[in-house]
DNA sequence: GGATGTGCATTAGAAAAACTAATGGTGTAG
DNA sequence: CTACACCATTAGTTTTTCTAATGCACATCC
């Protein structure tokens, strides 16, 4: 397409220019010095060799060319305006996938979501559940629920819930004839693993318990596999606190210790920097940024 | 108003991209590298908040959103460069003002215009007839013919003729009982002055006649009305080459001496620099020197 | 009728934007 | 598995745009 377009910066100087029929009025709408409209318009004149305003002693008029060129540019520089906030608008609804790790997803995020669907009808949430991997976000994921450390870059992140880790089983196990007394009563029972044994570990080197064997007792690949076990009273998990609060507040698993080890991994609301601002994005962030609050609330009250 | 414009580069940018589909064909349009498209249309795309191509492996394709402004975008720039070409078309026709000496309108201009009209009949010329001054070229006024020397600054001048001053009759002059027959006839005659006696002293010095009285003789306002009187029988001028030539050619005057002064005046056509190129006025330029050259053959074929 | 004010033009230089060249990454085609 | 086609990124250069200061022309106000 041979195209030889006007200037057009000064396209939009002329036009502000014209609408005001005053070079300093248009400057102070533009943000700019007199000077700047003054360059502007000249260079779009000399462009077109052609005079667009008559400059009259205290009072700029347009040239006859310079009228009818400005009513096309005016309804020009709307189509342009109106464009763009139809394509903003559109980005304020519309789908939003939110990527984040499965057992996340359904102890947390899932029982919530239809709030924020009914707020916010115009977006179509959809949930992506994915194994972990720092590449969720991607042209097909708007935002993500990161599990980690908060330490990525080019993106927004927002710390959800610190998480700590306690021992957790059904209630079940009070009622055997080994019951969960102290700490020391851990031994007596069957731990189960979390992918690894190191959880466990850890944990049981920082609160000073001996003579537990953490060489025993089964592993499974998703922490949401190893509530599940100790909710049929299979053993006792280690649980992370947020996963398994929806157990614990309806009993079918209780924590039988005050000891919680605070992790360094978090959970993270996670986008593009550059989308942070868009609509259904900011919403979607507000929203989880204000369930997480409502979250503390309860736990303080409890 | 409250205006939160795109940044208009971009626009042009994302709207070449969008339509070649690839960055690097619309940077060969746009005479500029890969990397500067995809700068303007990240740009872009960081002002939107929203991606607007999906970047695939060896392709490009729109998002969603990408296409539906792009398809604005198209009508958009189509609509300026309508806009812009009809306002250009409207400069190369429309009314063409032209300011020059009174002199060099009658006996010059005014003759040949109406082939002009005939062969442009989308521009009205309008004659300006005005003494002279260098303030011509104004806002009413697109071009002008100025007599000087062709030291201006901040215009075109293209000189049209060059002059050259001998003395002019009538032809009656040669019936009288004082013939002219050489230089030194002319003491029998009157001298026919303009404005001042200067012209007709310089050209006797010029060519060593001695012994005529320039300090007799009328005085005229205007070069018109000296040939005038000199056409009436009433003297000899010291007419202007150009301007006396419809009645040299007619016969109404007559040179009656070979010796011509060169002067260094001569009559330039006179634009503003920046206006050169507008259609109606380049189109006049154009036919004023066709007009010169013309004039030329004939002086040659005489 | 001189002093002041208003509005645009011009100049030189500063600031910002746009562009380039080089290079890297990724996936495809041969 | 090499070469290629494309886009992204980086750092540095070039170009454009803008500003500050000043000038100029006319009007208006004491």
């Amino acid at each position: 397409m041979n195209r030889r377009l006007p200037p057009l910066n000064s396209l939009k100087t002329f036009e502000a220019a014209a609408r005001h029929l005053s070079f300093t009025r248009a400057a102070d709408e533009l943000f700019v010095t007199q000077a700047a409209v003054s360059h502007q318009v000249k260079a779009l004149e000399d462009f077109l060799s052609m005079k667009l305003f008559l400059r009259r002693n205290r009072s700029l008029l347009l040239t006859e060319e310079g009228q009818s060129y400005f009513l096309d540019l005016k309804d020009i520089f709307r189509s342009i305006q109106d464009a763009t906030e139809r394509l903003l608008a559109k980005g304020a609804k519309g789908a939003l996938t939110v990527a984040l790790p499965p057992s996340f997803a359904i102890q947390w995020l899932v029982p919530r979501i239809s709030r924020f669907s009914q707020q916010n009808p115009d977006i179509d949430v959809r949930i992506k559940a994915v194994d972990f991997d720092e590449g969720f976000l991607n042209d097909d994921v708007d935002v993500a629920i990161y599990y980690g450390k908060g330490k990525w870059s080019g993106v927004v992140a927002d710390k959800l819930h610190t998480e700590y880790l306690t021992p957790m089983c059904s209630p079940l196990l009070f009622q055997g004839n080994k019951p969960l007394m102290k700490l020391d009563d851990l031994r007596h029972h069957v731990l189960l693993h979390d992918s690894s044994r190191d959880a466990w570990k850890g944990w049981l080197r920082q609160f000073n318990v001996l003579g537990v064997n953490v060489n025993h007792g089964p592993i499974f690949s998703h922490s949401m596999l190893v509530l599940q076990a100790a909710a049929l009273g299979q053993g006792i998990a280690l649980g992370h606190s947020v996963l398994a609060r929806p157990e614990v507040e309806s009993g079918r698993l209780v924590c039988p210790f005050e000891e919680k080890q605070i992790t360094n991994n978090a959970y993270y609301f996670v986008c593009h920097q550059s989308q942070a601002e868009l609509g259904k994005i900011a919403a979607f962030r507000q929203w989880l940024i204000q369930q997480v609050e409502d979250d503390q609330q309860d736990e303080e009250f409890i």
